[in-house]
DNA sequence: ACTATCACG
DNA sequence: ACGTACGTGATAGTC
């Protein structure tokens, strides 16, 4: 086995880590910001290497311009930044307490030390990893140097690997040309003045054609651009200087030892010592983890194969009166393994082979998780249900209690509490809390299994895959404590277990039940779609005088605005807009764009939902979406895979597609909806007590609106007026601006202010409320919903106008629009556990934010009604009735 | 991977 | 003066 070493470009990284991190300081005011953020991407590369030796390379003056000496073309980096210039001691004194080894050499480049040691390196046998944030070092690549590039895309850190092949695929030069390149070109951020005109483009051109700056110049004559043959003519000095400049040296004088760079236990106390200074509470946890375990985190975990060994972990589980964390790997129908977390001391992953079956571990923990002592943690329940309840998921028991286990801490979801603890995030991976949360840096999922089963994962790399899984039942363990505190202290820890672990049972029956649907219907309507899609595009293609492609924006704008000359404004960054709202316009006296919008639409009811949804469709007629409960920001459930929540509804033929979902034999569709449910959220939470008397009347409330915005007698308000004030209400939940209002009701943003004033003044209340709503989400930084849901709301410390208006609306929305998850997903519990209580057999299928759908037993039609009615109705006890309209029928288009 | 568009609440 | 309605997901095209 060759050696691995790993090389840093310290103030590159720094650098990264500088611009990528929000300026973090400690309490004495030091900046600390780049060091942390350093010390992360190094234990990531640590993690991922296993490096035998590390070594970080500095340039001795910390803000030195490469090749400073070369006055007349000094660079246009910016200086480096006092807050970020303070850093650099820091950083190799933290360093240095790590006992890292650090290289610097007056008159050398880090480049040129880390070029140097590379080679060394290389041509010892070892494998390199170069590590830097810049492409410089790109010509040092070979088979055995990668260079390795941390990119930081919204706030995770990716990495982009080059081998030399890399290189080449990425740039069509070698490692070696890239230096000839870069010397063409130029790089005004490190001194290199390059040839005059010729950029990117002509330079890789040139590379490509002539493979070498020396055989450029040997056939200079051949080019055929007049300006760049005589920029590399006039400027043969200049490209020489700057390939001098542009090349890293790989044979500096150096004085190094790999015996110096051996990596050996960061964690002393003296690093701990700094770490406390400096306040890197999350690393810190890690240092005192790995001082009291001395030799490595993977030295506890084991792997259990003999049924002797798994019978008595089991076992001593099922008595356990605590908790313990519990990681499945499962593939869509097979369990691969469990891991568990019995404490900190014990963890043991549990691979489905030999005596131990599958059938046989999902069934011991169905009992346990049924009759056993313990509670458990993990991540992502709803994916786990299926293997931990195998019974008891099946249908179930006149009894009152279904749900207690949900509502009673049996089980701990750190996917739910970190969505919870911040519903901003696009992703909750277990790696991620673990690092947020304990501070520890554990191996991500994509790293272990790449795109692998995990059946095959294990069978290839049963080892990493077993640790993998421990690292997880840990991680579930140890940071369950932490997560509850933390819920505990906002507030939220009713929210945990009075709706959302609740909830996901719900969701995770929602979707294994599924819904029926019928394909063949689905099929026909798909090619009546076809049918006029085909005459429509015969129809444009002639108005248009050729054929080209109508779902391309770009092509479609070219052809309209451009071949046929029709006015209209330019919109979009990449060219014209042709979205719909701009097509209307043109409609009328262009008969090309309504058909273009005809057939738009059509293509979209095809590709989306014909086409789309037949291919969710199961052997049984069914098509399970997943509902996901940690991704809005707002604390409503989404779904995919796919999207039930937007079937279409509003135009006619789209509508229709909702025919072809269907309730089983012997069943008919129960749908009901919330009436209005976040105008009436708001009218209770602003205690308006015009609008809470306006909802008290037995009259429509958007005719209400208008009557009193227009003063006009309840009777005469016109279908105008109705119009208007319905879409006031709707901005107004939105987060009013006048602007919206006037774009949607096509008025001047003077009118719409008006309509806005006089709403206000209507609903004095109502305004109250939303300002001292704005208020406080300044002062505190979050919102929250009536149940203690939060939205933290960064942009509302922007310095950036819009940024800032775009934090005070969602300030308004967020606590009306969530506080209406909240009531639904209660509704949604309680109407699931009376269905079971009853003993009913019929079934929540779908909910679409204020709407719910029951697969209803024909025979249970009038104990479901009541229970929908009630539990929806009920949910919250609000300052004004919460109504639903309910509807029967024998498929989802007649039950609407 | 990103953009534009459009389906829903 | 800034340039917007709030919350989602899927598809197709383009890079």
């Amino acid at each position: 086995m060759s050696k691995k070493l790993v090389l840093i470009d310290g103030h590159s990284i720094l650098n990264r880590a500088f611009y990528g991190l929000p300026d973090l300081t400690n309490g004495q005011g030091i900046h600390t910001g780049a060091v942390y953020g350093f010390l992360n991407i190094m234990f990531k590369i640590l993690e991922e290497e296993q490096p035998d030796y590390l070594t970080v390379a500095f340039d001795v003056h910390a803000p030195t311009f490469r090749h400073e000496i070369y006055e007349p073309y000094k660079g246009t980096r910016k200086p480096m930044p006092q807050e970020l210039r303070e850093q650099v001691p820091l950083m190799k004194q933290m360093l240095q307490a790590m006992g890292i080894c650090i290289v610097e050499k007056a008159g050398l480049e880090a480049d040129d030390i880390l070029g140097t040691i590379a080679r060394r390196g290389e041509s010892e046998g070892m494998e390199v990893a170069l590590v830097s944030g810049d492409r410089d070092l790109l010509q040092i690549a070979t088979d055995h140097i990668r260079i390795r590039i941390p990119k930081t895309k919204s706030g995770k850190t990716e990495i982009e690997d080059y081998y030399a092949k890399d290189v080449e695929e990425k740039y069509q030069v070698n490692p070696t040309q890239f230096i000839d390149l870069k010397a063409l070109m130029g790089d005004t951020a490190d001194n290199i003045p390059g040839v005059p005109k010729i950029g990117e483009k002509t330079a890789t051109q040139l590379m490509v054609r002539f493979g070498s700056l020396e055989n450029i110049y040997a056939h200079v004559e051949e080019i055929e651009k007049k300006a760049v043959r005589e920029s590399l003519i006039q400027n043969r000095a200049l490209a020489d200087l700057s390939r001098t400049l542009a090349t890293i040296r790989t044979d500096s004088e150096i004085d190094y030892r790999f015996e110096d760079a051996g990596v050996g236990n960061f964690y002393t106390e003296e690093a701990y010592i700094l770490c406390k200074k400096l306040e890197f509470k999350n690393l810190l946890s890690r240092f005192e983890k790995d001082i009291a375990v001395s030799d490595g985190q993977t030295a506890y975990f084991g792997e259990l194969k003999e049924l002797a060994g798994v019978e008595e972990l089991l076992e001593e589980c099922r008595t356990l009166a605590g908790e313990i964390g519990l990681a499945i790997l499962a593939d869509k129908e097979e369990l691969v393994g469990a891991a568990i977390a019995v404490n900190e001391q014990k963890v043991r992953f549990i691979p489905c082979q030999g005596f131990v079956t599958a059938r046989y571990l999902s069934d011991k923990l169905s009992e346990i998780s049924a009759g056993g002592q313990c509670r458990f943690s993990v991540f992502d329940i709803k994916r786990m249900y299926g293997w931990i309840e195998a019974d008891r998921a099946a249908e179930s028991p006149d009894r009152t209690d279904v749900m207690l286990p949900y509502r009673q801490e049996k089980y701990f979801d750190i996917l739910i509490a970190a969505y919870l603890l911040n519903p901003l995030k696009s992703d909750y991976e277990t790696e991620d809390i673990a690092n947020e949360y304990l501070g520890l840096t554990i191996p991500g999922e994509g790293q272990v299994r790449g795109k692998a089963a995990w059946a095959q994962a294990y069978a290839e790399n049963p080892k990493e895959v077993a640790d993998f899984a421990c690292f997880n039942a840990y991680v579930c363990l140890a940071a369950a404590p932490i997560l509850r505190d933390k819920l505990r202290g906002q507030g939220m820890y009713d929210l945990l277990y009075g709706i959302e672990m609740p909830l996901s049972r719900v969701l995770f029956d929602m979707e294994r039940y599924g819904v029926l649907v019928k394909p063949d219907a689905l099929r026909a309507y798909g090619e009546a779609l076809t049918g006029r899609i085909g005459e429509l595009e015969q129809a444009i293609y002639s108005q248009a005088g050729g054929q080209f492609n109508i779902n391309s924006p770009k092509q479609l704008g070219e052809i309209l605005f451009e071949r046929m000359g029709i006015r209209g404004g330019k919109k979009t960054k990449t060219g014209y807009s042709t979205a719909a709202d701009v097509l209307e316009k043109l409609a009328p006296d262009y008969p090309i764009v309504s058909d273009i919008l005809e057939y738009r639409g059509l293509a979209k009811l095809k590709s989306t939902y014909a086409d789309g949804l037949a291919a969710y469709i199961d052997e049984g007629g069914r098509i399970h979406s997943t509902f996901n409960q940690t991704i809005t920001a707002t604390g409503r459930i989404s779904s995919t895979e796919p999207n039930l929540q937007n079937i279409p509804m509003r135009m006619e033929l789209g509508r229709r597609i909702r025919k072809v979902f269907v309730p089983m034999e012997g069943c008919l569709f129960m749908d009901a909806d919330y009436s209005q449910i976040e105008l009436r959220i708001l009218a209770h939470m602003s205690g308006d007590r015009q609008l809470i008397e306006a909802y008290r009347m037995d009259e429509d409330i958007h005719r209400i609106t208008a009557s009193k915005v227009f003063h006009t007698p309840l009777e005469e308000v016109t279908d105008l007026q109705r119009r208007n004030a319905k879409a006031v209400n709707f901005g107004i939940v939105y987060g009013i601006s006048s602007f919206g209002l006037s774009q949607d009701l096509s008025i001047r943003k003077k009118e719409a202010e008006e309509y806005i004033e006089q709403y206000f003044r209507t609903y004095p209340e109502v305004k109250r409320f939303l300002d001292t709503t704005v208020e406080n989400a300044k002062k505190d930084g979050y919102v929250t919903t009536m149940f203690g849901r939060r939205r933290p709301i960064p942009e509302l410390s922007s310095g950036n106008f819009m940024q800032r208006s775009f934090g005070e609306r969602v300030a308004m929305n967020s606590p009306i629009q969530g506080t209406a998850a909240d009531i639904m997903k209660i509704a949604m519990i309680h109407v699931w556990e009376r269905l079971h209580a009853e003993g009913l057999r019929s079934r929540l299928i779908l909910q679409v934010h204020d709407e719910l759908l029951i697969e209803t037993y024909a025979d249970e039609e009038e104990k479901v009604r009541r229970i929908l009615t009630e539990e929806m109705q009920n949910a919250a006890n609000l300052a004004v009735k919460l109504e639903i309209d309910l509807h029967t029928g024998s498929d989802w288009y007649e039950a609407k």
